[in-house]
DNA sequence: AGTGCGGCCTGTCCGC
DNA sequence: TGCGGACAGGCCGCAC
């Protein structure tokens, strides 16, 4: 599923296709989405041009000089280049396509993304006003988290996945930052130490760098705007590991629900502040 | 204000 | 082999 990573993977695929090619037609066929398409989203766009695709958080920002498409690829949502006259399949739902027969075609069998528009400056989005700061910057720190964390009594994991704390922190990444940093998903913000939120977002910023790198975590549908698949998965220590042994002690890795989220952790690894 | 949870969706997997 | 049902999950928006 797409979390940071494999949004930013996405932007960086169409980023080349998309900048500076005049859109000639729009095609939506599912118009039923996240929030509906706006009805006048083809003549909106037909004729413009996009200069800019920027990434906030997890939503892509494709600027043009009259306002800014909107895209969130939710759980299942991938973006792709194409031959114009490449055939749509059931749950291709835009087109957007250019004046050089090159197609921005978004996909989304579970309809949980995004596509909107608007004319305003999009950080002023009710969507995205209130998110948090962008874990890859500098002023994402140890400090940062700690500050934040007083007086919250959630698990430390729902505190790092709460995007108004910090952004693109999505299940997958989560559960891999806190085993990389030694701390337990169940742990409550308010207990942790500044030196453990030290390491917890050095890890994040190691973690999410290194699926960059590799091109985000293809689970079962994820590919980057060229078509290609993830590779991260391959490097994944804990999600979707439940049961397995520890690829460090070897211990049985524990699987248990967080806010309604599958949870994966080593109770040995990822246990030294005793509130387990 | 912080926390918890329902709901939107469909593909996949499991048990009968 | 077919079918119902559970499950997965990002994240808004509401209830407490």
């Amino acid at each position: 599923m797409p979390e940071l990573p494999e949004v930013e993977t996405s932007r960086r695929g169409i980023e080349p296709y998309v900048i500076g090619h005049k859109i000639q037609t729009v095609i939506v066929r599912q118009h039923q989405l996240r929030w509906k398409i706006d009805r006048q989203l083809p003549q909106i766009l037909s004729g413009q041009t996009f200069h800019t695709v920027a990434r906030r958080g997890k939503y892509l920002l494709l600027h043009t000089s009259s306002g800014t498409l909107i895209i969130h690829l939710g759980m299942s949502g991938s973006l792709r280049i194409l031959a114009k006259d490449h055939v749509a399949q059931k749950h291709d739902h835009v087109d957007i396509i250019f004046a050089n027969d090159k197609c921005l075609r978004f996909t989304d069998p579970r309809r949980f993304g995004a596509v909107l528009w608007t004319e305003h400056d999009p950080i002023t989005h009710p969507l995205l006003k209130k998110l948090g700061i962008e874990p890859l910057e500098q002023e994402f720190s140890g400090d940062y988290l700690y500050r934040l964390a007083r007086n919250r009594n959630i698990a430390v994991k729902l505190f790092i996945m709460n995007h108004q704390i910090v952004v693109g922190v999505g299940n997958i990444y989560a559960n891999e930052a806190l085993f990389d940093a030694k701390i337990s998903p169940k742990l409550s913000a308010k207990k942790i130490t500044l030196a453990q939120y030290q390491q917890l977002a050095k890890s994040i910023k190691k973690i999410l760098q290194a699926a960059i790198r590799q091109g985000g975590t293809t689970l079962r549908n994820f590919l980057s705007g060229e078509g290609k698949p993830g590779y991260f998965i391959q490097h994944l220590k804990v999600y979707g590991r439940g049961g397995l042994a520890c690829t460090k002690c070897k211990t049985k890795l524990k699987e248990i629900r967080l806010g309604q989220r599958s949870t994966v952790y080593c109770i040995q690894c990822q246990s030294q502040s005793r509130a387990d």
